[in-house]
RNA sequence: GGCCCCAUCGUCUAGUGGUCUAGGACACCGGCUUUUCACGCCGGCAACGGGGGUUCGAGUCCCCCUGGGGUCACCA
């Protein structure tokens, strides 16, 4: 595997967004071909009409580049092999079918789902694997298109030919299947389209794929896809199949998980708010009937059914519900706000490690140490905590202009506010956030400063406890740093702070007591950078509104 | 259920027969720093799933059990 001539890829299907455990097989790739001036090749494998989601496709590429991911051949950069999408390719699946069809390595049929149930039911009950029952003698290609003319359903099966099949990974070493667990696969669905074992085992080789490194729920793929290239008189790759990423509960990581989120606070709503099945219609954006099915039933034993609502709608409940949604897809946590940095390097010590103590790498230390004898053969857990802890590490170590950079992106992604502040007013709420984990905390941190007066939300417990307190202490503090304020000139953080600790002294109070009242007057909360600073960037006019606002509010 | 894969702290992992009274990181707990929240710094707790072998010696090799996972589609 130090081939130049090594070329791998990644094959996303377009049914969403790109998903984390599909960001690290990308990541896995792109790393084995850097480091040998191997080719990264991306393949879209739209070949599922029916699950297909529109700009899904878009969508990855978009995220694969954000994470830094770029391939040398594939969509929008072109290359020898293509077209780099399946759906573009159907004559030459079609001409691959129709060899093996004449070739005797394949057989049409057109069983009926019932007849394909009951052959399953069977097969369970006899204990033996379930496998699909060869005809014999099978269908001749005259009575396949027969049965095509009559309007059946046709598909074309791959007779899978005889013998064990022992497949050499270099993750898991020698995987051997048994011949009787080998089934004769549809290679063409009724609609004409290749099934993904098909086109992936023609597109690997017109491709001149060597290694296939993929997720390890493919494994029991690779039997077929080896039968298939024997028949087909194909090379086969080298095999290396990664382990699973799952959540910290143990469950798999998926779109489901943004369901349960939901659920449970819509089922909190229904509880102590009051909330109906209507109520959750309305919020969603689709009639009750499709809410009532997404919510399911417990006393009627109707279980929910998250696939009838889209992410949008979706989208709508949580913020009606007031749930969060949990990141899933790289771009969760993109808008969450991590560097492509920490989520990179956090995947990249998912089921791998560099052999010693290094955690934080850059990409570039990556290339060099990453290598396919290291890949840990154990699933793993998605923990959070730790990749929060990284990013910390990322945004502290990154440049400023690299902070900023991402920064941006971030605002324009997750459509904040302070999508529209100039660089030198970003940068600086930057470097007065430092120690900040992610952009949605520089957001709750400072994000306030950059709304309009009026929408300005106080927290009532900020309120209460820092100027209610004590018979309105907070408010008298105040009150009589306003003047202090008014006149300070110039309008800096030094000349404020060096009033403000003066006030401080000959009053007896200590910094905190004006600090955090000042804060509640300019935020609406008890947390915001460093105080004269927050002052000096908010500005005279703004601070000054936002002072007397308050104040009137104690009144009122 | 059949088949396949996997098994070190709560989590990610180091460990390739002796240097393992098992190392690091995150989380957690305690302390320091501090005008808020973070960040940072110091310290602490914490693991070889069980049973048999092999060997002078096993976390490391073999077997069984248990546990976890994947897969059994006209999805990829």
């Amino acid at each position: 595997m130090t081939s130049s001539a090594l070329r791998v890829r990644f094959a996303p299907s377009p049914t969403g967004y790109l998903h984390v455990g599909g960001a690290r097989t990308a990541l896995f790739n792109w790393l084995l071909a850097r480091q040998c001036g191997g080719t990264f090749i991306l393949r879209i494998e739209d070949t599922d009409q029916s699950r297909h989601v529109a700009g899904a496709e878009q969508k990855i590429l978009d995220d694969l580049r954000w994470l830094g991911l770029q391939w040398d051949e594939g969509p929008e950069v072109g290359g020898d092999c293509g077209p780099y999408f399946q759906s573009q390719r159907l004559d030459l699946y079609r001409q691959h079918v129709q060899r093996l069809l004449e070739e005797g390595n394949a057989y049409y049929a057109w069983d009926t789902p019932q007849e394909l149930e009951a052959m399953r039911a069977e097969a369970r009950k006899g204990q033996g694997p379930a496998k699909y029952r060869r005809p014999d003698p099978l269908p001749t290609i005259a009575q396949g298109l027969a049965a095509q003319q009559e309007g059946r359903a046709v598909v074309v099966r791959f007779a899978m030919p005889p013998g064990d099949i022992v497949v050499q990974d270099h993750i898991r070493g020698e995987v051997r299947v048994p011949q009787e667990e080998l089934e004769d696969f549809v290679i063409l669905k009724s609609d004409g389209w290749p099934t993904y074992h098909l086109a992936c085992v023609v597109d690997d080789e017109r491709m001149g794929i060597t290694l296939v490194c993929r997720g390890q729920d493919h494994l029991s793929n690779t039997p077929k896809h080896v039968g298939l290239q024997r028949a087909l008189g194909f090379r086969t790759p080298e095999y290396a199949h990664l382990p699973l990423i799952f959540n910290m509960s143990g469950s798999k990581m998926g779109k489901r998980d943004k369901h349960t989120a939901v659920h449970e606070a819509v089922t909190l709503k229904m509880r102590n708010a009051g909330w109906t099945t209507a109520s959750v219609a309305e919020s969603a954006g689709v009639d009750v009937e499709t809410a009532g099915r997404w919510f399911g039933d417990k006393k009627g034993g109707r279980k929910p059914e998250f696939q009838v609502l889209e992410m949008d709608a979706l989208r709508r409940l949580a913020d009606a519900a007031g749930a969060v949604l949990p990141e899933i897809d790289v771009h969760d946590f993109r808008a969450s706000g991590y560097l492509p940095e920490g989520l990179s390097n956090f995947l990249n010590l998912l089921g791998w490690s560099a052999g010693d103590d290094r955690e934080q790498m850059t990409r570039d230390e990556a290339v060099t140490a990453f290598s396919v004898e290291r890949i840990i053969k154990s699933n793993a857990k998605f923990d959070r905590e730790k990749l929060l802890a990284l990013n910390t590490q990322w945004v502290a170590a990154v440049s400023s202009d690299r902070l900023l950079a991402a920064f941006r992106d971030w605002a324009q992604v997750s459509g904040s506010a302070m999508a529209d502040l100039d660089d030198a007013t970003a940068a600086r709420v930057l470097e007065l956030c430092r120690g900040f984990r992610t952009f949605r905390d520089v957001e709750s941190k400072a994000g306030a400063l950059f709304v309009t007066d009026d929408r300005l939300v106080y927290d009532p417990g900020a309120v209460r406890k820092v100027l209610e307190k004590g018979e309105g202490r907070g408010y008298t503090m105040l009150a009589a740093v306003l003047p202090l304020l008014e006149s300070a000139d110039p309008w800096s953080a030094a000349e404020l702070e060096a009033r403000v600790t003066r006030f401080c002294e000959e009053q007896g109070a200590k910094l905190g007591d004006v600090a955090q009242p000042l804060r509640v007057a300019l935020t609406g909360g008890t947390v915001s950078p460093a105080i004269f600073e927050t002052l000096e960037l908010a500005g005279r006019p703004r601070t000054l509104a936002r002072v007397r606002r308050c104040l009137q509010r104690k009144g009122g």
